[in-house]
DNA sequence: AGGCGCTTGTGAACGCGTGCACAAATCGCG
DNA sequence: CGCGATTTGTGCACGCGTTCACAAGCGCCT
């Protein structure tokens, strides 16, 4: 039990007062700002001043209403008859993500996939640091991998104190991940990112994403399944397939 | 433009005649459905012989009431007062999803993430075989990772004779996610799992996943800004926070 | 055979997300 | 200074997905 979804319904909302107002914005929204501010971090890189909200939708792959939509929840940063500035957009984004003070990682189980992530150079450019690696295998613990040195797992509590740890990744095997996230837990990470395939419980004001690539690939098992059947229906050729781009995580 | 969202909502459906008449399932059901054959997987080898949609909800983290419809659109397969069968169970999903024939997997960029990839047991043991390691780097080329040989990404016609691939993956830097996306469209491949950040255009039959690690993290770092900016108001101590558990990918 | 408890399958209500279509607003130009 | 072109911001309607609540069905026990 205790897995509930996001749902912001609490009733709390904006009082009268304007002591901080966080923006109650659609989970839906969100998950789409980190798209809108890739896209303009491209686009920033690319010498323009300002887009429209169309410009925008067609790099972020969207609808430009829904794109619209979703910049109005955040307030009116865009000039009617010219669009949006880039860098202010950018930095609003930003803000409301979160995402100007760097935010620490903490990542458990320096595996085959440990690894890989360990090297990404994607996080340290998106405002995430890596300040820890950790891992049971003892053969693990005091390896270097760039420029980090694995720490054993029981460490981990030293390790929060040292630098407060913002988000905690599990790359274990499935059979650890929920042992591992009931320690990051009590060292008082509060938002952790799943690569093990299985659910975790954890306290209600814990969040937890997931990453399944075995689900990615069978949901698009299933529509290869589905187009094959119909192909080999009377209908005809194609036409009747749908494209798609479902955002999923990265 | 040309990404549209899934929507079958082509006015096909199922004729009057029992031809093949493939369920018309709603996207969010089939995207939960590899995570309800995990746990049967799971339950199975605990040696269960049934479960009731309580116990399975459980186990697949999501709400029993939510379960019970997503499975009564594949047919009825559960028996009143007793619970579902688990071996029928995941036999017809597996076959909803097209598990029962193996499918081929290729994947594109040997790098940092596509070696671990390469190394990923968990392919296999779902039901996907990967058939060919692709990538542009001379050096990489001649390469054997776990059993295959990385071959040279110029390569993929003739390893689109040799087997049928299902399923193409890019791992490659962005800048090169498109071209490649594009050459395995040329091949005939018809789903796409891209873990590059960047938005891909395809033709209109052509599925696309993308996962998105930095999407993940940002997504967990507005929460955390949106908890600690609660924290810090009237209110009081947690219980306005709350759980989650957003199924993402594998 | 009948009744009782348990579990499925689903009708109905509700809320969220999406997309259309347009009014309001701004810029540039004559 | 006014007008038209352009683009944002949003009210509204619709469809999908979720959840509740319960009737129908099944097995077991007496
Ligand atoms: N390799 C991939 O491409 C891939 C892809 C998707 C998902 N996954 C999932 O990611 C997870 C890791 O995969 P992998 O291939 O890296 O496995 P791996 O076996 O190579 O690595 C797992 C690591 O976790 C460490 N570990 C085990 N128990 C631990 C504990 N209690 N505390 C800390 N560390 C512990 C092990 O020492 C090992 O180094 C698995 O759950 C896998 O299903 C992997
Ligand atoms: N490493 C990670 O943990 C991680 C996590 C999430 C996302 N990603 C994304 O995955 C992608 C790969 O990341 P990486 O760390 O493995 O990078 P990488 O540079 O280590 O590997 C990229 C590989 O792609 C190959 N390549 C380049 N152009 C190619 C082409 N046209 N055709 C075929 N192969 C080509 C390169 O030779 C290289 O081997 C990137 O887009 C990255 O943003 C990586």
């Amino acid at each position: 039990m205790s897995q509930q979804r996001h749902g912001s319904t609490s009733g709390n909302g904006a009082r009268a007062g304007a002591v901080s107002a966080f923006p109650d914005l659609p989970e839906a929204t969100i998950a789409r700002l980190p798209e809108y501010l890739r896209a303009l971090h491209n686009l920033g890189e690319g010498g323009a001043d300002t887009i429209s909200s169309e410009g925008l939708a067609a790099a972020a792959g969207v609808n430009s209403a829904k794109l619209r939509k979703d910049l109005s929840h955040l307030g009116s940063y865009g000039t009617r008859g010219v669009g949006y500035d880039v860098a202010l957009l950018i930095e609003q984004i930003e803000y409301v993500l979160g995402l100007d003070q760097r935010r620490a990682v903490c990542l458990v189980g320096v595996g085959n996939l440990g690894h890989a992530l360990a090297g990404y150079d994607g996080f340290a450019s998106r405002g995430f640091k890596i300040v820890a690696l950790l891992d049971a295998d003892p053969a693990k613990v005091g390896e270097r991998i760039h420029g980090l040195i694995v720490r054993h797992i029981d460490e981990l509590p030293a390790v929060a104190v040292e630098e407060t740890i913002a988000i905690g990744v599990i790359a274990t095997p499935a059979g650890a991940a929920q042992a591992v996230a009931d320690e990051l837990v009590t060292a008082g990470v509060t938002s952790i990112l799943n690569f093990a395939p299985c659910v975790l419980s954890v306290p209600a004001n814990v969040d937890v994403r997931k990453v399944d690539l075995a689900i990615e690939l069978q949901i698009l098992s299933f529509h290869e399944h589905r187009k094959a059947s119909l192909t080999a229906l009377p209908g005809g050729r194609s036409a009747t397939g749908a494209g798609n781009q479902e955002a999923v995580g990265s």
